[in-house]
DNA sequence: TTTCTTGTTAGAAC
DNA sequence: CGTTCTAACAAGAA
């Protein structure tokens, strides 16, 4: 499941081999991951070249030539894979960008959710999908995140996974963050204190750094760019560990489910009644 | 066969 | 209008 880490993990695996690579030819295998028609897509594509590869929230965004930019969600199966072109391809594969340097990239997706947008550099920080986001996980400031929460009534876990609050955060790593930080997930953001709301500020950069040095959690069939899995996804402390131990004081993981999404937390760890009163 | 999983979004409810 | 919640989407695993 491509979050932030694994997000990351990927732009940055692109950034050292893509910039200065011209597209020689593009192949389209299946055309509803498109905006456009498959020829129009392919046309406008060919003989441009990559320039810069970042993200925002879990949305990718390459610079090309001529002032195109291409943006891509990988939604919870979507991989991008720079790769000799003798390798193997998958079964889900379709999208393949022949390089000039004779390698390829090739976009797959298994469950079909995800989606590219070909459109104008300017056009680009107007896209709904990006204008809609909150600010990044990784780049908002302690005292913004503090005002933000502070606004908010709802339960903390569906906020995390709110986009348009904060970008970058999934099902995996809000319910790690939020063990990390000993909040329970059901907890109104609003009556987070002040020592929480500072607790769950630094779990959150923690996670997100760890799983980054990590490449990622590989849950599903989440693989970087090389191909290659991460390996954060054996230091989850709750997330898919329902009726284990925890490994912090040994109470069995629950899980419950939350705006029809899973969320897994330990009851004792993650009091819903703060339980360090005053600080 | 049925249920479950995921991120995002349209649409409804408040 | 802002916020919050639910259903829908696809395809494979259990
Ligand atoms: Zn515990």
């Amino acid at each position: 499941m491509p979050e932030l880490p694994e997000v990351e993990t990927i732009v940055r695996g692109l950034k050292e081999k893509l910039p200065g690579q011209k597209i020689r030819q593009v192949k389209v295998n299946l055309d509803k991951v498109l905006r456009e028609n498959k020829e129009e897509f392919a046309s406008l594509l060919t003989g441009l070249v990559f320039q810069g590869v970042s993200r925002r929230g879990k949305m990718i965004i390459f610079d090309l030539s001529e002032d195109w930019s291409l943006v891509v969600h990988l939604k919870m199966t979507g991989q991008i894979i720079y790769t000799r072109p003798e390798a193997p391809v998958n079964k889900h594969t379709h999208l393949v960008f022949d390089l000039a340097k004779g390698n390829q990239l090739r976009y797959a997706d298994l469950r079909q959710f995800g989606y590219l947008i070909l459109l104008k550099t300017d056009q680009v920080t107007g896209l709904p999908q990006l204008a809609g986001l909150g600010p990044d996980a990784l780049e908002i400031s302690s005292q913004e995140f503090g005002k933000l929460i502070a606004s908010r009534k709802g339960a903390i876990k569906p906020l995390l996974l709110n986009q348009s609050f904060l970008a970058g955060l999934g099902n995996i790593y809000s319910d790690e963050v939020l063990h990390l930080a000993q909040i329970h997930p059901l907890q109104p953001a609003g009556s987070l204190t002040s020592a929480q709301i500072e607790r769950l500020y630094k779990a959150i950069r923690q996670v997100l750094t760890r799983a980054i040095k990590l490449k990622g959690s590989s849950v599903s069939n989440y693989v970087d760019s090389d191909g290659e899995r991460g390996s954060f996804q054996e230091l989850h402390q709750v997330y898919g560990r329902e009726g284990k131990p925890c490994f912090q004081c040994g109470q069995p993981v629950k899980r419950l489910k939350l705006s029809s999404r899973s969320t897994c937390f330990c009851p004792s760890c993650q009091k819903l009644k703060a339980l360090d009163r005053q600080e």
